[in-house]
DNA sequence: TCAAATTGCTAAAATGTTTAAACCAATTAT
DNA sequence: ATAATTGGTTTAAACATTTTAGCAATTTGA
């Protein structure tokens, strides 16, 4: 910024004319002649003025800037909701600064703080997985920032929230393979303390339930990425127990579970169906196709956005909260029928 | 930013002194009494005063922000090189601007603008396919706001640069194919008006020359997604052109033409030999796994931003411009020997 | 004892921009 | 003739902060 970009006080010096006369000039106020006018913004366009955002943002007391917290960049799910607030945010002309809180609480609330400081108009959140206390969603909220959850909320914090209905996904995910036919349906979970890994599992055991079959303990096995999938369906085959489909609580376990079945020479989805959860754009290049939960990341992107912005825009906030529920669609493919 | 965030002034008021004073008392200024100091600091910590970043961008003509232009979040490669740019930025106290281009080059102009209207201390970026003007980068190069350029270049651009050195990567590469006796290898190669897509297909070229091989023009095919690879694969089969080894410019291009070879009853590796060039962790799932080179996307970020943060600190541009090169190395799986 | 130094603060200017208010001719209305 | 209007500008204040200069009041030095 010590940089030599033009600002109205120089085209105002250029053309002996005073700085607020270039600003309403640029303006295209009424008051100002149309020779002037001219004069200006002809300065103004070769000597290549943009104005000064910092300025503004001060004067204005408003930055057209959003922050986002996200745990991490480097999953599918969570950048296509990046590039989902990203465009939403561009075409509402607002600058979007992204923190990543690396699964950390301590860098969450040093990441809220910075935002704070920086006095952006509203604020995205997906909490870390450590994030125990609220204490720094609360500060956000007495300074009457605008808040949007995305993902994975607070619990009970009065707040506009967007999830995914992961129970519902869950269940109609496991419904499908009943009603291809399976009956003893494994399910590999995800850690039980976070709120997503609790209503897979949820949603699973419903249709289970209502199936009317009775779910085994040594069909439920926490398992959440490929290596623990792998080292699960090796332990399955050892002890010889009998399943005919599996529900995994993302796609890159359902994969480590589809590769170990084939490298035994079981054939998937004849002899076993498998539906994973969608991570993002793995389940295509399996073979066969994997049949997963669409989460739709960009989507939440744009719903969580927009939500902010009628929030920002509409100036004062009342508390009323929303929550906006996005249906996870299930994407049957190749790997769950026959 | 409307928002009851306090300020100095509030303090100074609350205080019954000026606001020059808190400012003192708070930076522990020598000429303020140990006793304003701590009032000053007591009612700032219980008030949660945070200060306004904004303003003190305007007064220092510095905004600790950088801005980042990538090409697009979702892909593996580019949220990791991400990751890496916040890391340190984020440890030198910076704040980090993301703008996607979205591979279009008139929305790359936009960010740039958007980036320079905000002040950003600093610019990464790394060029959409679109991109074949540069009047944009000059722009920013006469405005002296430091520049550095990583993964994807303006060739004969002075500016720093942070690159793989992809020509030897894809040299290493098909030099692999070769020593493992394959002699009629394809080049899937990526867009020729961008570097990488150049370099990668040079050092293929390379290999194949250095070991006497001929190559045929109808081994090199324009093609660098999944859908073109599928494309390109039948039209190989159907025109019957032979080949034993394929290197493809990236990893969802090479597992494109692995299926499809697969759906075929070509076996891999034994008829065919592939070697990819990594977009991420996708080298691990397909079966086999994939040979492929890995670009180190968070060193990437790493070594970029503390390239542009040196340039920054600097203050005035010299004219001496760094590259660096960072050395991708083979990654052998089971796609290319048997 | 009187000048010089020190202490602890404040006023003012500056960063780039917007905007309400003021200003000053010249003209028109009453 | 006086008042009001109009056109085209400028002044000044404001946003939150830092910093230079300065100002009393007190203390020190010779």
């Amino acid at each position: 910024m010590k940089s030599g970009l033009i600002t109205i006080k120089d085209i105002a010096r250029e053309l002996k004319i005073s700085p607020s006369t270039v600003s309403r000039a640029l303006k295209n106020h009424p008051d100002i002649s149309e020779e002037t006018k001219k004069a200006v913004n002809e300065l103004a366009r070769i000597s290549n003025y943009q104005p000064n955002a910092v300025a503004l943002s001060l004067k204005q007391r408003r930055s057209n800037t959003i922050g986002v917290i996200i745990p991490e960049i480097v999953h599918y799910f969570f950048s296509s909701v990046i590039s989902g607030i990203e465009d939403v945010a561009y075409d509402a002309g607002f600058n979007v600064i992204i923190c990543q809180s690396n699964e950390k609480y301590d860098r969450e609330v040093v990441n809220l703080r910075t935002l704070l400081a920086n006095r952006v108009d509203g604020i995205l959140v997906s909490i870390s997985k450590e994030t125990q206390n609220f204490d720094h969603f609360y500060k956000v909220r007495e300074n009457e920032v605008p808040l949007v959850f995305y993902d994975r909320v607070v619990p009970g914090f009065d707040a506009d929230q967007v999830i995914v209905d992961d129970l519902e996904a869950a269940y109609r995910a496991t419904q499908h393979l009943i009603e291809g036919g399976r009956k003893k349906i494994a399910h590999f979970a995800g850690p039980q303390n976070l709120l997503i890994g609790q209503l897979r599992k949820e949603g699973y055991l419903k249709a289970m339930h209502e199936a009317g079959i009775e779910v085994r303990n040594e069909w439920i096995v926490e398992a959440d990425n490929f290596e623990k999938a792998r080292i699960a369906i090796l332990n399955i085959l050892e002890e010889k127990i009998s399943i005919d489909g599996l529900f995994a609580v993302n796609d890159l376990t359902a994969i480590g579970a589809m590769h170990t079945f084939q490298k035994r020479g079981i054939k998937i989805p004849d002899q076993i169906a498998i539906v994973g959860f969608s991570d993002g754009h793995l389940s295509g290049i399996t073979d066969p196709a994997l049949t997963s939960v669409d989460q739709h990341g960009y989507e939440m992107g744009t719903v969580a956005t927009e939500l902010l912005l009628k929030r920002i825009l509409a100036g004062k906030t009342d508390h009323l909260y929303e929550i906006k529920v996005l249906n996870a669609n299930l994407v049957i493919r190749g790997s769950s029928v026959v």
